[in-house]
RNA sequence: CGCGGGGUGGAGCAGUCCGGUAGCUCGUCAGGCUCAUAACCUGAAGGUCGUUGGUUCAAAUCCAACCCCCGCAA
């Protein structure tokens, strides 16, 4: 059970074991991209493209959806991203249980959008855990841990790769330590829980006026989607336009020291003072562009010292 | 038929409202200067202005249709 992205490579994973995949459960079509169209999601057309039966309820919790999941028979259900809450009924029916892949070091970052949270909070460190799962939100017990570190040069983009690779790796082993009976599960520690919500407009606009290290995690931590978002007035133009930093460093060592109101561009090549240091925006997105390096942006546009993003 | 932005030498853009020699910041190539350089100077190559049709003496610019890219609480 799966939908976005992240879920298709855990299921490329599966397609390369030994074991049956009986069916596969992804969110329906919805409106999405231009034209607002149906879209199947990612998971639904690689399973498709798989030969595998697709099914798309919108909810597990009435009688017929939890019968016919029953009726499968399945020996484990695999959850990854699914974004549908199941209820007790469909997780007692597999006789193993089901197994839920959570992008995040648990009990930090329970639910929707833990990878993003992950680099916004700044967090050292990240991972992903396979669990068993329970009637709460991301409260089973875990089954395996696989960490990595986090760099000031990672994004969502790159820490999602990270972890979908490492959870691709895992997943065969957890399957396999299950059917042994060889698994042990350790309980989650609720004291250290934190809660990864829903990303919303709040969490894209900038505030200059916080940290340079705050406002740089923001910007990498939303990269490539849905995107931080700033706005900036150029004097050819009265309607500011709507910029979308993808990437930036921050400089909030001895040398970013400044008096400059937040938002001030303090050089020719996007430093932008921050409420405390600075940060430098090495790549963004203009409306209605591609998203380019910093560089090229410069080249093409007046904008230098002295200007201020909102 | 949801809304909106855009396609101009290799890159990023201006020019389009108000038709009249294809422009800017770079990159590339050649030469020069320099102990030296991503610096500086001089010169050169490189474009059917997304496509097709229309209006006009004349279209990047106005009109129509089509193709492709991008944003909109993923």
């Amino acid at each position: 059970m799966g939908s976005p992205d992240f879920s298709v490579t855990m299921l490329d994973a599966l397609l390369a074991t030994e074991h049956e995949i009986v069916c596969v459960y992804s969110q329906p079509p919805r409106p999405a991209g231009r034209g607002k169209a149906d879209r199947k999601t990612p998971v639904h057309m690689a399973a498709e493209a798989a030969g595998i039966t697709v099914r798309t309820p919108k909810s597990l919790k009435k009688a017929p959806a939890q019968e016919a999941f029953a009726a499968l028979h399945a020996d484990l259900a695999i959850i990854v991203a699914y974004g549908l809450i199941l209820p007790q009924a469909i997780l007692d029916a597999p006789r193993l249980g089901c197994v839920n892949l959570h992008a995040s070091l648990l009990p930090r970052w329970r639910g929707a959008a833990p990878i993003q949270r992950a680099i916004m909070a700044g967090d050292a460190k990240s991972g992903i855990q396979a669990m068993q799962m329970d009637a709460g939100l991301d409260t089973g017990n875990i089954l395996q841990t696989e960490e990595t570190l986090l760099t000031p040069e990672d994004t969502a983009e790159t820490l999602h790769d990270r972890l979908a690779d490492l959870g691709a790796a895992m997943l065969p082993q957890v399957i396999t330590m299950l059917d042994a009976g060889k698994a042990q599960p350790v309980k989650q520690d609720d004291e250290g829980a934190t809660y990864a919500s829903k990303l919303g407009p709040d969490d894209q606009a900038i505030d200059w006026a916080r940290p340079a290290s705050e406002i740089d995690a923001q910007i990498r931590g939303l990269s490539p989607f849905p995107g931080a978002r700033f706005n900036w007035t150029p004097d050819t133009v009265d309607q500011p336009l709507r910029m979308k930093p993808l990437m930036s460093i921050c400089e909030d060592g001895a040398g970013s020291k400044h008096s400059e109101a937040p938002g001030t561009l303090l050089d020719d090549r996007l430093l932008v003072a921050c409420g405390d240091g600075a940060v430098r925006i090495t790549r963004l997105q203009r409306p209605g562009k591609g998203p380019m390096q910093a560089d090229d942006f410069l080249r093409g546009t007046k904008i230098g010292r002295g200007q201020m993003f909102t």
